[in-house]
RNA sequence: CGGGGUGUAGCGUAGCCCGGUAUCGCGCCACAUUUGGGAUGUGGAGGUCGUAGGUUCGAAUCCUGCCACCCCGACCA
């Protein structure tokens, strides 16, 4: 491993994808476009996880898991759904391989077709709906509330670690209720709860929004979704919401009694965020050295490095490290005392700062001595002394943990903010979009034509249709027809 | 899937134009000296040059096919 990362100013790109494998995050697998999530990598993933699942178990929803593999015909029932997913679906034909007869390896058994041939999720709407049928008779079966952790397949052209690839982690939300209005709050609490997650946990601020008729989920009626900015400009859609209406109860032949004795299709929901969260959250923080994580999700809070000369240096130093650790720990945070004698300090100083390690505690024989620790921060990069006789470390260390915590989503609501741009003709937005990037704050008049042909003219689409937007007569940025509210527009992810 | 680029040790590379069995750095192993920001020295291990063919006495090098990865488009979370 060669020392330093790519500048991001040089090469943002390249800096995304060495950082991912430089801090041991995930590496390209041997089947393209799927990546290995390794282990430290996984353990950001987990700690997402653990909260999200937390999140909706706390909003009444629990979790099951429906089976990886879709009866083609299934798919089809559902017209916008089918046109939106099969062209990226990865299809099972046969059952059973055998050998060569040239003995040149295993090869496909001719006789093994499938008779109705199976589908790799892409999403499971159609296998969950085919389900509720049997579950749903009555109003009292509602509302069903079922989450799922699973992987899901889409065959990607291009594809980045975490950001795009053909197969990835995610969850996904299905519900069913008895009324439009009480499936629309469904699908505005989830976008909200993600919103929570995203800006309190990941320290990522979030436009929240509804996605325009083009940029809509297949078969929904109306997508909510949450946007960020990353350090680019470039912007990417963190988690989306859907309100399905009654077209996969339809589709699927959803139907149940009402109270008053009527027979109705059941309104749904789905909703989902992926390990693509990884991505938006190395892209958020993440500076030149390395990594910066959120401490609400690093897997290792603080990490303690000795300096020292010889054993002896070493025992007096761990014996004060381990009274510190066990402080810390007390407390419920995450410590590494790393007493390997294989690497130098200074090499480990560079090693977690590439990890992202909110917190360093450096300790060697003059703190001994002084009764000092030396702490450094990851986020600002700036060191203190802190003397144990005056201070209790574990309060410190925790109150300090809160503060990098803010600081960061601070420092990316900071950017967000600055990188959006409120632009009032087409030569304006042309030129921010060009020049500066982010979001462009702009009118539009509303027809997915428009919208089609900003796309085609500048690569940006719009992101969202802000919940919290700015409602004011205007004229189209690019028609010049009336519009009613500014909408965001960015280059994505 | 279109356009461009790259595949040489675990990683990054030189060599390719001009054919003669592979260079350097990092990492790895051993020993010694080191340890408050990626240590130094000495010795050592490690390579079917992406892959399959072809040309040739001889191919990393020339030719053809295929594969993978990266960048830019179209598609998407």
């Amino acid at each position: 491993m060669s020392k330093g990362l790519p500048k991001r100013s040089e090469d943002y790109s390249l800096w995304y994808n060495e950082l991912v494998k430089r801090a041991d995050l995930a590496e390209n697998s041997p089947v393209r476009g799927c990546m290995v999530i390794k282990p430290y990598g996984y353990s950001i993933w987990e700690k997402m996880q653990a909260q999200l699942d937390k999140m909706f178990k706390e909003t009444g929803h629990v979790n099951a898991y429906f089976p990886l593999f879709i009866p083609k015909s299934y798919l089809s029932k559902e017209a916008s759904h089918v046109e939106g997913f099969a062209k990226e679906c990865a299809v099972v034909t046969h059952y059973r391989l055998k050998n060569a007869e040239d003995g040149s390896g295993v090869i496909v058994d001719p006789d093994a077709k499938l008779e109705e041939e199976l589908i790799v999720r892409p999403t499971s709407e159609t296998v969950i709906w085919s389900t509720y049928k049997n579950w749903i008779q009555s109003y009292r079966d509602l509302p069903l509330l079922v989450n799922q952790w699973a992987n899901v397949v889409r065959w990607e052209m291009r594809t980045r670690l975490f950001l795009r690839t053909s197969e990835f982690l995610w969850q996904e939300g299905h519900t069913a209720h008895a009324s439009k209005q009480e499936a629309i709050d469904e699908t505005v609490q989830m976008m909200n709860v993600y919103a929570e997650f995203a800006e309190t946990y990941m320290a990522l601020p979030v436009v929240r929004g509804v996605k325009s008729v083009n940029e809509r989920f297949a078969g929904a009626e109306d997508t909510y979704c949450i946007e960020a900015m990353m350090q680019d400009g470039k912007a990417l859609q963190a988690g989306t919401s859907h309100f399905l209406g009654q077209n996969f109860a339809k589709a699927f032949d959803v139907k149940f009694a009402t109270k008053e004795g009527g027979l109705d299709y059941v309104w749904g929901t789905s909703w989902g965020v992926s390990t693509r969260l990884m991505g938006a959250l190395i892209m958020a923080h993440s500076d030149d050295n390395g990594l910066v994580l959120p401490p609400k999700l690093a897997p290792i809070h603080v990490v303690i490095v000795p300096i020292y000369k010889g054993d002896e240096e070493l025992s007096r130093i761990s014996e004060k490290a381990n009274e510190i650790l066990a402080k810390l720990r007390a407390k419920g945070l995450s410590v590494k005392f790393d007493n390997r004698d294989t690497h130098k300090p200074g090499w480990k100083f560079a090693e977690y700062e590439l990890k992202g390690v909110p917190l360093r505690i450096a300790m060697g024989p003059r703190d001994l001595e002084n009764n000092t620790v030396e702490l450094a921060r990851r986020d600002t990069l700036t060191k203190e002394t802190i003397n144990l006789a005056e201070v209790a470390i574990e309060d410190y260390v925790s109150e300090l943990l809160d503060t990098i915590q803010e600081t960061i989503y601070q420092k990316a609501l900071d950017f967000r903010e600055e990188m959006t741009t409120e632009v009032n003709t087409w030569e304006e937005f042309e030129k921010v979009l060009e020049e500066k990037g982010g979001f462009l704050s702009a009118h539009w008049d509303g027809t997915s034509d428009t919208e089609e042909k900003i796309k085609e003219l500048s690569k940006a689409t719009i992101r969202c249709i802000p919940l919290s937007g700015k409602v004011e007569e205007g004229k189209c940025i690019l028609t010049g027809k009336p519009s009613k509210q500014r909408v965001f527009f960015a280059r994505a992810y």
